[in-house]
DNA sequence: CTGAAAGCGCTTACAG
DNA sequence: CTGAAAGCGCTTACAG
């Protein structure tokens, strides 16, 4: 009845189709497809190869409505497109679904009320997604957590500070790669270093802080009270944090921020009151975000394999899903970390 | 026959159930829920309150598969989570999908190859989204489009620098941003302005360097050829390109950097060479990115909406998809842009 | 190892 | 304005 302005009117090629032209029933072209055992190798072969030449994809609404899956799964995050941290996050992620054949949503949930209850609705019983991947800080975020565990969905929580069995879970070394880089200050000579950390609500940043204070001590050094200070992830922060920070007596010679973004501030402040780094202060930071190579001067970081991260959550959220028998056990590290040397960090000048 | 493990045994309600209960037929409910016309006023309003009560949902799986739609919808990007750019898209098309009942999923395209080949042919037919929203630079790939156009699935182009009506797309107005900024420049007294523009495959760069020769001209002013310099919106050629300049004789007064990062790194090769910010240059950068406030001076810069511009080609894509009717004009334009003024730009010091 | 039947929960096409 | 029937393309549950 419609006007030919539809050339897609080839009609996609159905199971029934394959069945059809290799000669087997759709029962068995479908335990072909789903990797079932139970099938001939000669059967299984012949099969296959008659879904390669017609090309045959399997109609996912079709298998979704049936097996009452969805193939699609849901990445959780507290705020779409805003941290370098979570584009890699679901970089990663993205690429293990498409491997697996998912399709993947990023969605944040409101932050209360009524619009907050009908979406934790909408995620009940599998009715919107068959997984999610929740990244933090909202995978420490019990209420919402305690919800999805009674819901029955199958989760797993990017980098969480709750390492209970409740979930499986994949994180980050940054306890290694905070208590490695203030290390390596310490080795350089400095002795008065102080801290700009990360907010409280962040495991990133207790663990950073935590890896600061075990490599001072086990350097011999006690970090003052005076010389730890609290941002909130942002660079102004970093900023003022500094700013108090350059009005000690003594000075610190190095400062490690949880961040970069707060380290980028904090040469932004050094730079404001005439001082250079990191001839006057040393300054590094976390994370290896593209402003790091970009200021001055070049930022010694820590760079982490977010996206593998991601990738690995995702990984474990589908073996979960696909089949009871393959599920891995409840939990998984990740940790390699990588230093970036740069020029903002350097020896102290004799003074100290 | 399973253990009592699976509290989800609730079986979901559905339009069967909605039905019986508001003693109407299926079909009718359907027309509720669909929003069709020919339903008596006060069967719609009862029917509605079941739903209500019921707090039924339709299975999106088993329209998908009647109605041939998949209530999906892509974003094709050149590369996930790297760029500011494109997460803020994504913020935005993912708050009108959300709207409209629809999921998002965010891919990029393998660059060559087997892989392409294959990536390509799953969009076909609308086997795998109802429509894509595409990113810059892809916007203007005209291999990809074309093929996209051909395939007969229903796109919307983001920024693209190709405006013929091919496809419906959306823009924000980059020549009028770049054209007040350099404006500004140009009235606060400043006659030496360099520019280090972006990209030549960026729409975004060409359209910030026409209207920044445009308000050049209309002030009177003529751009030298050594105060044009190209970098690749990295924070790196921004440094580098700066550097160059800086051995200019006479020296310009003032940068345009065509985007932020760069305009950073300008910052940095500033610092680096004792001269500071804006007495004895100022900068100016495009996008207003986090970093932008954390770097010294804080960045005056353009901000413009461009989770706004990704709401804007979502509802135009959907709107396309979801009634023939209701398809919107091929085109639609989106400028308003706001100038941040922070402290990186002053009045030139007397002297040219 | 293989298959025939029923059914997932909607929409489409048709009828009145 | 409303509805009965068929069908979308798979998987599940069962049988042999």
């Amino acid at each position: 009845m419609t006007m030919p302005t539809s050339p897609d009117a080839d009609k996609a090629i159905t199971i029934i189709d394959v069945a059809r032209i290799a000669g087997v029933s759709i029962k068995t072209v479908s335990r072909v497809i789903n990797r079932e055992t139970g099938v001939g190798a000669d059967t299984r072969t012949h099969v296959e190869n008659v879904i390669r030449e017609l090309d045959y994809r399997p109609n996912a609404s079709a298998r979704a409505l049936s097996s009452h899956r969805k193939y699609l799964i849901g990445m959780i995050v507290a705020s779409i497109g805003q941290f370098e941290y979570v584009g890699q996050l679901q970089a990663g992620v993205t690429e293990s679904c498409l491997r697996a054949g998912y399709h993947l949503t990023v969605e944040s949930p409101p932050p209360e009320g009524e619009a907050r209850r009908a979406w934790l609705a909408r995620l009940q019983s599998r009715r919107a997604f068959d997984g999610l991947v929740i990244s933090p800080p909202l995978s420490d975020d019990e209420e919402l957590i305690d919800f999805l565990i009674n819901a029955n969905i199958p989760i797993v929580r990017i980098a969480p500070a709750d390492k209970s069995n409740l979930t499986p879970y994949v994180f980050t070394d940054d306890y290694e790669a905070s208590y490695q880089i203030t290390s390596r200050i310490c080795e350089l000579g400095h002795r008065l270093i102080a801290m700009i950390e990360g907010p409280e609500d962040h495991v990133s940043a207790r663990e950073r802080r935590r890896g600061f204070n075990d490599a001072m001590r086990n350097h011999g050094l006690i970090p003052r009270d005076t010389m730890r200070v609290r941002g909130d992830y942002g660079g102004i922060s970093g900023f003022e944090c500094t700013e108090a920070l350059l009005s000690l007596t003594p000075r610190p010679t190095a400062i490690v921020a949880a961040n970069d973004l707060m380290a980028i501030g904090a040469l932004a402040a050094i730079s404001k009151h005439g001082l250079r780094a990191p001839e006057d202060i040393s300054v590094v930071g976390f994370d290896d975000i593209p402003a790091a190579s970009a200021c001055w001067p070049p930022l010694t970081t820590v760079r982490q394999p977010i996206d593998k991260l991601g990738e690995l959550a995702s990984d474990l959220l589908i073996a979960g899903i696909g089949d009871p028998r393959h599920r891995t056990d409840a939990r998984s590290a990740f940790h390699p970390c990588e230093i970036i040397v740069r020029t903002s960090l350097g020896p102290p000048l004799v003074r100290s």
